[in-house]
DNA sequence: AAAGTCTTCAACCGCCGGCGA
DNA sequence: CTCGCCGGCGGTTGAAGACTT
């Protein structure tokens, strides 16, 4: 494994993978002068590298309280709360892992649970459903470029998301979409005074939608829609034009097929989280998936992809939930239009 | 069995902020 | 204030190994 030197040597210093010799060397000089100036460090200790090399070899591989193996249940756990609160900061992650350090840490998230979290369609960035599951990232994008909004040519991509594209299933629900996209084919949703008996239509079969629950798992993804509000004028967001989250879920948690069925098994307990305690960093507040019926690596694997959804990310949830449940007066709105 | 493709991760690179001169 | 040095950080690379065709 690892970089070969690009070349053998530059200004007389090695680069590429460490032979057991150097880090002997290393470890030596170390252990009998501690380290403290990487730049002199390597002439001192009888080393063809350059500081910043020795520095990256110790910290990262020869530092005595390195753990090394499988990262547990738990901290893995912890990485993935912790990326949702501070994001890409691998040394902060660290700090709060005993013996990890930050390179073994992103080199897990980019080659284990980012891909997890996206095949479980979930944003590794933002923890949320994945915009691109929509393909609607690549119909924002052609807005972009095209600088002004183009009623029809949207809906042409609409419809080939509705619809599939003779290869494919259609990507989402097309009652669903339909109406997402009758919420950003508007300056508004319809009020009592609108006369359009075709778009209030669209907007009954949707909030009938909302009703299984199914639109919930949508929500943040049209939320990000409701970024481009200046590409698609409204005078509200996504998040404020939908309904809130109705008083009786609970029934239809069960009848849910979404991707996000693990959060809806979880709410009850999400929701009695006050919303003014801070996100616990170790997960005590939240109990644990079991999963130690799995014995193998593989099973667990397979178990988190389809089973597990983390607790950052019901935290996560809960907190854009907490969130809509304060437009209770948009859903009386919705119930007086419909 | 061989060739092609994918995955992993140690190590590199460039950039940034702190600090002293 | 600016400059250079240094440590530290996050993104990226690419060889080796694993896996697939």
């Amino acid at each position: 494994m690892g970089r070969s030197p690009c070349c053998e040597k530059k200004n007389g210093l090695k680069k590429g993978p460490w032979t057991p010799e150097e880090d002997q060397k290393l470890i030596d000089y170390i252990n009998k002068h501690g380290y403290g100036n990487w730049r002199t460090l390597p002439k001192n200790a009888g080393l063809q590298r350059c500081g910043k090399s020795c520095r990256l070899r110790w910290t990262n591989y020869l530092r005595p309280d390195i753990k090394r193996g499988r990262f547990s249940f738990e901290e893995e756990e912890t990485i993935i709360q912790l990326h949702s609160i501070m994001g890409n900061k691998w040394s902060a992650i660290a700090a709060r892992l005993p013996g990890r350090t930050d390179n073994e840490i992103k080199n897990y998230w980019n080659t284990h649970i980012r891909k997890r979290l996206l095949k479980m369609g979930i944003d590794p960035v933002t923890h949320t459903p994945r915009l691109d599951l929509l393909d609607i990232s690549s119909i924002l994008s052609s807005s972009i470029y095209n600088s002004t909004y183009h009623h029809h040519h949207q809906h042409m991509n609409m419809s080939r998301l509705m619809m599939g594209d003779g290869h494919h299933q259609p990507l989402v629900n097309p009652e669903i979409l339909k109406f997402a996209t009758s919420l950003f084919s508007n300056q508004n949703y319809p009020n009592n005074t609108h006369d359009n008996q075709t778009e209030v239509n669209q907007y009954q079969t949707g909030y009938n939608m909302i009703g299984n629950q199914e639109l919930l798992s949508w929500l943040p993804i049209m939320d990000q829609f409701a970024e481009f509000q200046d590409l698609m004028p409204m005078k509200t967001t996504v998040q404020d034009s939908l309904p809130s989250f109705p008083s009786n879920h609970e029934d239809d948690y069960s009848k849910s097929n979404s991707v996000l069925e693990p959060y809806y098994s979880d709410f009850a307990s999400v929701l009695t989280t006050p919303s003014s305690s801070p996100t616990p960093l170790n997960s005590s507040s939240i109990t644990y998936i079991n999963s130690s019926t799995c014995s193998t690596d593989d099973e667990k694997e397979s178990y988190y992809s389809n089973n597990v959804m983390s607790t950052s990310e019901i935290a996560d949830y809960s907190f854009d939930v907490n969130g809509f449940l304060q437009f209770q007066e948009t859903k009386n709105h919705w119930d007086r239009v419909l």
